[in-house]
DNA sequence: AAAAAGAGCAACCGCCGCCGG
DNA sequence: GCCGGCGGCGGTTGCTCTTTT
C-alpha cells in the first residue's frame, strides 16, 4: 500500500497523522505556496501530493455522497458544452472537486453508455479510422457525428496584459469588407428562465411556429459562427430584454464599440466569448438581472 | 465460504501555461 | 528569447470494498 517515491518521498494513502499535519499547515500558513507545504509541515510529501489531498479531501465543506439529480443535470450540459473541463465544472458545483465530477463521469456516465443500444466513446465520434459502424455484424447504426464541444482554456491576465478588449469589428457603412449586413442575428428578445428546473422551457417560438428554448439558440448562435465563420449581429434592442441584458453584462463595452445599432463578432471571438462568459450565470437559478 | 469480477475513488503522472530571472 | 520553478489540469492507475458466482 504505502510506498516510497524515488527522491525518498512517501507515496501512497494519507494517514490521519500526515492528514492533521497538512490540515494545521494550511490552517496556518493558508492555502499556496505548495512548495514550501511539505516542509512547513513537516511531511514527506511532494508538493504536489500534499495540493491534491487538501483539494480533494481535507478542504472544508466538501460535500460526499451521490450526485443530486440537479447536480447531474448541471454536469451533464455542461460536460456537453465544455467538455472534460472538470475543473470549470466542478466549480459550477459547490462542494465538489473536479477529481469527484470527473470520478462520476468515468463510471456512472460510462456505464450509461454501456448500456445504451448502441455504446460509443465520445472521443470516437468522428474518427475516421474506426472501423465502418456496424461493418462487423451487418448491424444498422446510426451515423456518427463529431460532437462540437466548445472548449474554452481559462484567460489570466499577467502583468503583461494592459487591459482586457474585446476584438470586436464594428461595421463601417463605408467600408465594402464591414458593411454588408451579418448573416447570422440572434434575437435575444425573449426572457431568461426562472428557475434551474426550467431553464430550458419553451420560453419562445420561432417563425415558422416551432419552439425553441433560449438555450438553444444561443448555442446555434454559437455553433453557427463556428462552423461557417459567419459574422453574427446582436441587436441592441434586445437591451431591452434579460438575455440581451445579460449579453451586455458580459460584453460591457459592447455599445460603445457598435455602430449602426450593431456589431459583428469574427470568428475567434466566439470562443473568446465562451471564455468569459459565466456559463454557470446562464445555467443556474441566479441569472435575474 | 472462498474466489473472481466489478465498482468506486484516492492518488499518481505527465503535460502545459504562466512568471520571474 | 530562453530556461527553470511553480501551480494547475486531465488522463490514468491501482487499491479497497462490494457484489456475484
Amino acid at each position: 500500500m504505502e510506498s516510497v517515491a524515488a527522491g525518498g518521498l512517501r507515496k501512497g494513502a494519507w494517514t490521519e497523522q500526515e492528514d492533521r499535519l497538512l490540515r494545521r499547515c494550511i490552517e496556518v500558513y493558508g492555502e499556496g505556496r505548495w512548495h514550501q507545504v511539505p516542509v512547513r509541515a513537516g511531511l514527506n510529501r511532494c508538493r504536489k501530493s500534499c495540493r491534491l489531498r487538501w483539494l480533494n479531501y481535507l478542504t472544508p465543506n466538501i460535500k460526499r455522497g451521490e450526485f443530486s439529480d440537479d447536480e447531474v443535470d448541471l454536469i451533464v450540459r455542461l460536460h456537453k458544452l465544455l467538455g472534460n473541463r472538470w475543473s470549470l465544472i466542478a466549480g459550477r458545483l459547490p462542494g465538489r472537486t473536479a477529481n469527484d465530477v470527473k470520478n462520476y463521469w468515468n463510471t456512472d456516465q460510462k456505464k450509461k453508455t454501456a448500456t445504451a443500444p448502441f455504446p460509443c466513446k465520445l472521443a470516437y465520434l468522428s474518427d475516421s479510422r474506426q472501423p465502418a459502424a456496424g461493418a462487423k455484424n451487418n448491424i444498422s447504426r446510426p451515423q456518427r457525428t463529431k460532437a462540437n464541444i466548445i472548449k474554452p482554456r481559462p484567460r489570466t491576465f499577467s502583468s503583461k496584459t494592459k487591459s482586457l478588449s474585446w476584438p470586436m469589428k464594428p461595421i463601417e457603412p463605408n467600408n465594402p469588407a464591414t458593411s454588408n449586413k451579418p448573416k447570422n442575428i440572434i434575437n435575444l428578445h425573449h426572457k431568461l428562465p426562472t428557475s434551474q428546473q426550467d431553464d430550458r422551457r419553451r420560453c419562445q417560438e420561432n417563425h415558422d411556429g416551432a419552439e425553441i428554448t433560449w438555450m438553444d439558440q444561443l448555442e446555434r448562435f454559437l455553433d453557427d459562427g463556428i462552423n461557417n465563420n459567419l459574422p453574427v449581429a446582436v441587436d441592441h434592442e434586445a437591451d431591452q430584454f434579460p438575455l440581451g441584458q445579460l449579453m451586455s453584462s458580459i460584453m460591457p463595452d459592447h455599445q460603445e464599440k457598435s455602430v449602426d445599432n450593431m456589431m459583428m463578432f469574427q470568428e475567434d471571438n466566439y470562443q473568446s466569448f465562451w471564455s468569459d462568459l459565466d456559463i454557470c450565470h446562464l445555467l443556474s437559478d441566479r441569472h435575474d438581472i
